[in-house]
RNA sequence: GCGCCCGUAGCUCAGCAGGAUAGAGCAACGGACUUCUAAUCCGUAGGUCAGAGGUUCGAUUCCUCUCGGGCGCGCCA
């Protein structure tokens, strides 16, 4: 892995330990051990390149104000032929290096020769990790909160591959249980309505135009024969209809917002396996259930829940948490290493109850992550719109496709946390279009393409990197010197860092900062620096560079699901 | 009542998983296109980081409490 940020920062913590050990064996300072101490960027430029912060660490054990350790450490540095050109002791003690303008010029052909692998790591080590996300219900059409949860979900998959996990994207189908028999019901009643019959859509039942058209759409096909079949047997089949038209709008919903799920798991098909009833017999021999009023329990309080949950009801049918309990069972069964759920925050308090009975089936909780998403609250003309299913007049995903746009719509939701309550804004969304964020990222990319093409007009090479022996490619590369190359530049090797943080800290949010400030950086380089002159060896250069951008900006919208436009 | 999330510029949010003088965008104001796309750039203004304690050499960041907003606490999913 070819990370020249990654590499200078051991550079220094080297030649920052060594200095600290030699000073250790003279007696200077007086400690048992190196602190465990950082190489950090500094925000303020004056404060150089690198930091090292080992001096304040030290200062309690060493009974030695830390600028004084620092100066001592400093003294004993050995900087010639690294790279850097002046070293200093600064504020509370930092150790401040100031390096070379041109330290990470190498990041350029490095980013050239490993094209869309550039800032892929491998701290996952190809563990099999599982998303399970949006898992819409199949009652209806997906909501806004559904499309965060797409976006969000997607988003974090590709971070963790570029992390070096092998990943599985998943979507449960919530297919069983009570709410598929209000819509089954639902269904019904609209069937007969539409047939000209007195019928009312049940209590927690679905009234949304959509089951009017599944029926509507049925009664074309087929008449009006189920009139005299037997009720459970017309449901039965109302449902099978209309779910598999549900799932397949689902499919092709989502797939128009660029996300593609690996498996689309059936609750259902927990139950008609056995695997429901299983994991409920394991609970039981495991000791962690017991019956009152004619239901059984699971004993939650011993995990640390506030109240045991019912795992099979009085009518005998199992909970969606039996079901969930299954599903998860199951999940691990597969040979996943790490588990990742997205959930609504309106489902946060079942997070310590499914960590719970993992942990009563002899499952280590730890491998479930749960990323709690706050919720979407959707303002159209200027007041609240209810996302419920049940009032049939909520905005849906495909809504949000056509008005909004697929790139608008997945930059803007990876713009923030998964736990920032997210307010957002139909009418402003759709009239800011013109300075909509993804604009601005994508304007980057088109202006590079159309150098690019430009070059190409003028019959103006760019060289490929294998070509370029490594003195030339030094000697070319080192014409960029102006700050707004130098800038950029840097922004370049940051990149593998931003993986690695936005990996580690489940932060996909985090690539779409940096994709503005990537953009902002070179924006600035663009309105400053001509890449197309008369000097053909700075010309080269920043060909170079600019490509570079390119490569990174497309790498970034690949994470977050956003096209990479030629032109605009 | 109990639990979880949030509170940073007029608005929407960052703040690199404790670091130095808290940053962007939008909105406001003033500049920059005979030159690779002005969907851009440069500058000005804007702050009691909700409040109070604590831990630390150092807190916007971690802990406790208070206030304010959101969401949960079903034999629904």
């Amino acid at each position: 892995m070819k990370d020249v940020k990654a590499k200078m920062r051991e550079n220094l913590k080297e030649i920052t330990v060594s200095a600290l050990k030699k000073a250790i064996d003279e007696g200077a300072v007086n400690l048992a051990g190196i602190p465990d101490f950082t190489i950090e960027v500094p925000q303020a430029e004056a404060h150089g390149d690198f930091a090292a912060n080992v001096a304040m660490l030290a200062a309690r054990e060493a009974k030695m104000p830390p600028r004084k350790i620092a100066e001592i450490i400093k003294d004993r540095m050995e900087i010639a032929g690294t790279g850097i050109e002046k070293v200093e002791v600064a504020g509370p003690g930092f150790i401040n290096f100031h390096l070379s303008p041109t330290w990470a010029h190498g990041v350029i052909p490095i980013i050239l020769s490993e094209k869309e692998n550039y800032g892929r790591q491998d701290i996952g080590k190809g563990k099999k990790v599982q998303v399970e996300f949006v898992s819409a219900n199949p009652t209806g059409p997906m909501h806004m909160g559904n499309a965060r949860g797409a976006a969000l979900g997607d988003a974090l998959a590709s971070v963790l591959e570029m992390a070096g996990y092998d990943v599985t994207r998943e979507f449960y189908i919530n297919d069983a249980g009570n709410q598929i028999e209000n819509f089954g019901l639902s269904l019904e009643a609209r069937y007969l309505e539409l047939l000209g019959y007195e019928s009312q859509i049940p209590e927690g039942g679905y009234h949304g135009e959509d089951i009017k058209d599944h029926m509507r759409e049925l009664i074309e096909k087929e008449g009006d024969r189920f009139l005299s079949v037997d009720p459970a047997e017309r449901r039965a089949y109302f449902i099978e209809y209309a779910l598999k038209k549900n799932i397949e709008r689902m499919k092709k919903d989502l797939a128009d917002f660029g996300v593609h799920f690996d498996v689309w798991f059936s609750e259902r098909s927990l139950h008609e396996s056995g695997k429901v009833e299983e994991v409920i017999r394991i609970l039981t021999e495991r000791g962690y259930t017991y019956e009152k009023d004619g239901a059984l329990w699971f004993k939650a309080t011993e995990f640390g829940v506030p109240k045991d949950e019912v795992l099979v009801r009085q009518n005998g049918m199992p909970t969606y948490f039996a079901a969930d309990i299954a599903y998860h069972k199951d999940k691990f069964d597969r040979g996943f290493d790490w588990v990742i759920d997205i959930w609504g925050a309106d489902h946060h308090g079942h997070v310590p109850r499914m960590k719970g009975a993992l942990a009563a089936l002899g499952y280590d909780p730890e491998k479930l992550t749960i990323i709690i998403m706050q919720l979407v609250r959707l303002y159209r003309n200027g007041q609240i719109a209810r996302m419920s299913k049940r009032t049939g007049r909520a905005v849906t995903l495909a809504d949000l496709v056509d008005e909004v746009g697929k790139d608008a719509a997945r930059f803007f939701f990876n713009l923030r946390g998964a736990d920032t309550h997210l307010d957002f804004d139909l009418d402003l969304a759709v009239k800011q279009s013109e300075e909509n964020p993804v604009y601005y990222v994508q304007y980057a990319h088109a202006r590079i393409a159309s150098i690019l093409r430009q070059a190409a007009e003028q019959k103006v090479a760019v060289p490929e990197v294998e070509d370029v022996p490594p003195a030339e490619m030094e000697r070319l590369l080192s014409k960029l010197t102006c700050e707004a190359e130098i800038d950029l530049i840097k922004k370049l090797a940051d990149f593998p860092d931003v993986i690695r943080v936005a990996a580690s800290t489940l932060s996909p949010y985090r690539i779409a900062n940096y994709t503005l400030e990537l953009a902002s950086a070179f924006h600035s380089f663009y309105n400053v620096c001509r890449v197309l002159t008369s000097d053909k060896d700075l010309t080269t250069a920043r060909l170079l560079l600019v490509k570079a951008v390119q490569q990174v900006l497309q790498n970034c919208f690949r994470i977050l699901g956003i096209s990479a436009p030629e032109r605009m």
